[in-house]
RNA sequence: GGGGGCGUAGCUCAAUUGGUUAGAGUACCGGACUGUCGAUCCGGGUGUUGCGGGUUCGAGUCCCGUCGUCCCCGCCA
C-alpha cells in the first residue's frame, strides 16, 4: 500500500504553522472519541499532537478514525490551526495547536498493547522485556536511547578534535583466561579449536600502539560470561582509548575534558577540574571502598590509637594483634532505636565483621552503650575530636582485620546514607582512585593476581619491591570514580619486554606459558614499542548516571536478565544437532539431567 | 554457588485466622455522546492464583520441591 509521506513530525508544530496543510504520521497513543467529534494522540519519537476528526473537515476521515485503537500506525493529512479559545494544552509542546483532518490512512493496525506505553506505568522488568520494543516507545526510554546516541557521538567528535583515530579491532579472538570467564566460539575449520569473544580490545590496542598509531579509540563492545547485576551485563560498551608517550597525567587531561564536555552540554553541568585525587590507601582507609562515593560524609576514621590503653578485652585483643579499630559518626544517630542499632549489628555481622560498637552520645552529655563502662572520659574527648561530633550524634566502631574493618565501615556507609538518605540528587562527585597496588595475593589459590590486568606497568618507584616485596608494589593503574561507581579504569602499559616477562613469573606464569598465551604481546614489545597507556570507560554505566538511572539496563536496547537470558528473542536456545555437527562439538549435559 | 524480595485477569494490585461463587482500577468488547486531552456515561469478567507434590472436610493463603524475575554476596584480570 502506498502511504501518505509525511510532511511534518509530530512534536514540531506550533503555533506560527497556522496556515499550514500537513501530512503526519505515527502511533495512535490514545483516542477520544466524543461520537460527533474524535480526538486522537499522535506519537512518534519527537512528541505529539492532536489530531480532530470532525464531520465537517472530512466525513470519510471521521467514519475511519472510529476504527481507531491503541498504537495504530497511521498517516494524517489536514489543516494545522489555533486551538479553539479555552481548549489549549498547557501541558504538552504542541498545545496550542491541533491538526483538523480531512484525510486519515490506517498503514497498519496494532494488537492491544500489553501495557500502556507511558513513562508513568509501573511495570515488572519481565514483561518490559518481553516487549521491548513497546517498552522503547515510552518516551523516557526513547530520551535513553537519544541521550546514548548524542553521548556516543560527541565522545566521537572529541576525541577526533583530540587527535585520536577510531580503530576496530577483532570480535573473534584468542581466549586468555585468568580475568573473566570467555565467552567462546568454537571454529569450524579448525576442530577442537576456540575463539573468545573479547573482555576488553586490551593487547590489540597496545600492538597498535607498536603500530605507531600513537592514538587510539574505539567504542568497543565488551564480552564477559560472569554473573550479572544492576551494573553488569555480559555484554557493555566501553569508550576505550590508548595513548603513546604518555604519564598517567595525559591520560587524565583527555578523559576530564571529556566528561566535562558532555556532562555540560548534556546535563549542564560544570565538573571542577582538575578532579579530585585520591589514593588506593586513602579511599581504603577513610571509604572503606576503592571507589568512594563522596556526595555525602560518614567519613571512616582510625582510632586505635585513643584504645591503646583501653580496659575493653577486644580492643585490647584486636590491637595486639595486629588489628584496628576504624569507625564513623552519624550526625543525628543518637536518636537512633535499639532496633535499628541491633539491625546494622546484624548487617555488620554478614558483612564479616564480628559486631558493631555504637556509642550514642546523648543530649545532657550522658551515654548509651555497650562499652559504656569501658570507656574513659580521655578516650570519649579524644573520639569526639576525631570525628568532629557531640551531643546527639552515635559513633559506630568496628574492631577487625585492617581488611575486613574496611571493607564492613564501608559497606556499613553506604547502608546508613541510604538508610538515612544522605546522598543528595543531582551531585556527580568525581574523582580518580590512584596508586592501586600491583598485585593481591590469593589466599586461595596460594599466587599473586593482578589487581587491574597482567599488562599494568609497576610504578617507577616501586621497581625495586618487585623482588623484595611484591605486595608492597604500586601500580600505575586509575579508576574514574562517579558517585560511588566505577566508571572506568586504566594503566600506564609495560612496555618493556623484561619488566613483563618479571610480572609474568611474578603471577605464577612461566616462560612456557606466558609464550603461549601472550607470546605475541612479547614479542610486539621488542619490535620498538613505545611507552603508552590508556583507559576505558564504561558508556553504559556513564549514561546511566547522567539520566539518574539504577540499572544499566534502561540505556540498553536488549539486555539480558540476571540469568543471562534475553527475553525478547528467548536466547540462548538450543541448536540443530547438524550445526553442532559441523562445529565438532557434542553436548554433555550437567550431571543429574 | 549462597542470602533476600516478588510471582493472583493483558497490566498494576487486593483477598480477614486456612472457609462458601477469587475482587478492584485500568486495558479490552458492546452501546451513547460535537471540544476532549488519564474524556465521560451505561452494560459485559475475559482467571491453569507460575508449575508439581503434600497437609487438611476445605489451600491464592500452610509445608516440600521446582521454574521465572529482581536486589545483594561470591565472581567480575
Amino acid at each position: 500500500m502506498e502511504f501518505w509521506k509525511r510532511s511534518h513530525l509530530c512534536g514540531d508544530l506550533r503555533l506560527p504553522d497556522k496556515t499550514s496543510r500537513v501530512t503526519l504520521s505515527g502511533w495512535v497513543r490514545r483516542r477520544r472519541d466524543h461520537g460527533g467529534v474524535i480526538f486522537i494522540d499522535l506519537c512518534d519519537r519527537t512528541g505529539l499532537t492532536q489530531v480532530v476528526f470532525s464531520p465537517e473537515a472530512g466525513t470519510e476521515a471521521h467514519l475511519t478514525a472510529q476504527e481507531l485503537r491503541s498504537e495504530f500506525v497511521v498517516a494524517v493529512r489536514g489543516a494545522v490551526r489555533p486551538r479553539p479559545e479555552g481548549t489549549v494544552n498547557p501541558k504538552i509542546a504542541t498545545g496550542e495547536i491541533e491538526v483538523f483532518a480531512d484525510g486519515l490512512q490506517i498503514i497498519n493496525p496494532s494488537l492491544p498493547p500489553p501495557f500502556p506505553i507511558e513513562d508513568e506505568e509501573d511495570l515488572q522488568e519481565e514483561v518490559r522485556l518481553r516487549y521491548r520494543y513497546l517498552d522503547l516507545r515510552r518516551p523516557a526510554m526513547l530520551k535513553n536511547l537519544h541521550l546514548r546516541h548524542r553521548v556516543a557521538g560527541r565522545a566521537r567528535r572529541y576525541l577526533d578534535e583530540k587527535g585520536f583515530w577510531e580503530i576496530e579491532t577483532p570480535l573473534l579472538t584468542k581466549s586468555t583466561p585468568e580475568g573473566a570467564r570467555d565467552y567462546l566460539v568454537p571454529s569450524r575449520v579448525h576442530p577442537g579449536k576456540f575463539y573468545a569473544l573479547p573482555q576488553s580490545p586490551q593487547l590489540f590496542k597496545q600492538m597498535l600502539m607498536v603500530a605507531g598509531v600513537d592514538k587510539y579509540f574505539q567504542l568497543a563492545r565488551c564480552l564477559r560470561d560472569e554473573d550479572l547485576r544492576a551494573d553488569r551485563q555480559p555484554e557493555h560498551t566501553q569508550i576505550d582509548l590508548e595513548m603513546s608517550f604518555v604519564e598517567p597525567e595525559n591520560i587524565f587531561e583527555v578523559v576530564e575534558g571529556l566528561v566535562e564536555v558532555l556532562f555540560r552540554e548534556f546535563r549542564g553541568v560544570e565538573v571542577t577540574r582538575p578532579l579530585r585525587r585520591m589514593t588506593y590507601a586513602e579511599a581504603m582507609l577513610g571509604y572503606g571502598s576503592d571507589k568512594p562515593d563522596l556526595r555525602f560524609g560518614l567519613e571512616i576514621r582510625e582510632v586505635g590509637e585513643i584504645f591503646r590503653e583501653s580496659s575493653f578485652r577486644v580492643f585490647r585483643e584486636t590491637l595486639e594483634a595486629g588489628g584496628v579499630i576504624r569507625g564513623l559518626a552519624v550526625p543525628g544517630g543518637a536518636s537512633l532505636s535499639l532496633k535499628q542499632l541491633e539491625d546494622l549489628t546484624g548487617f555488620c555481622r554478614e558483612a564479616g565483621a564480628g559486631g558493631l560498637l555504637w556509642i550514642l552520645l546523648k543530649e545532657g552529655g550522658a551515654l548509651k552503650s555497650p562499652i559504656k563502662k569501658s570507656l574513659t572520659e580521655g578516650e570519649l574527648v579524644r573520639l569526639r575530636e576525631v570525628f568532629s561530633c557531640g551531643e546527639g550524634d552515635c559513633l559506630m566502631l568496628v574492631a577487625d582485620r585492617p581488611e575486613t574493618a574496611a571493607t564492613v565501615l564501608g559497606r556499613l556507609r553506604l547502608k546508613l546514607a541510604a538508610d538515612l538518605k544522605l546522598i543528595p540528587k543531582d551531585r556527580y562527585e568525581f574523582l580518580w582512585v590512584v596508586d592501586f597496588p600491583l598485585l593481591a595475593y590469593n589466599e586461595e589459590e596460594k599466587r599473586f593476581e593482578a589487581v587491574h590486568h597482567p599488562f599494568t606497568s609497576p610504578h617507577p618507584e616501586d621497581l625495586a619491591l618487585l623482588e623484595t616485596d611484591p605486595a608492597r608494589v604500586r601500580s600505575r593503574a586509575y579508576d574514574l570514580v562517579l558517585n560511588g561507581t566505577e566508571l572506568g579504569g586504566g594503566s600506564i602499559r609495560i612496555h618493556r619486554q623484561e619488566v613483563q616477562q618479571k610480572v609474568f613469573s611474578l603471577l605464577n606464569i612461566g616462560p612456557e606459558e606466558a609464550q603461549s598465551r601472550f607470546g605475541f604481546l612479547l614479542e610486539a614489545l621488542r619490535h620498538g614499542a613505545p611507552p603508552h597507556g590508556g583507559i576505558a570507560l564504561g558508556l553504559d554505566r556513564l549514561l546511566m548516571l547522567m539520566a539518574g538511572l539504577n540499572s544499566i539496563r534502561d540505556v540498553i536496547t536488549f539486555p539480558k536478565t540476571q540469568k543471562a537470558v534475553c527475553l525478547t528473542t528467548g536466547s540462548p536456545s538450543e541448536v540443530d544437532p547438524a550445526q553442532l555437527q559441523d562445529l565438532h562439538i557434542a553436548f554433555v549435559p550437567p550431571p543429574g539431567e
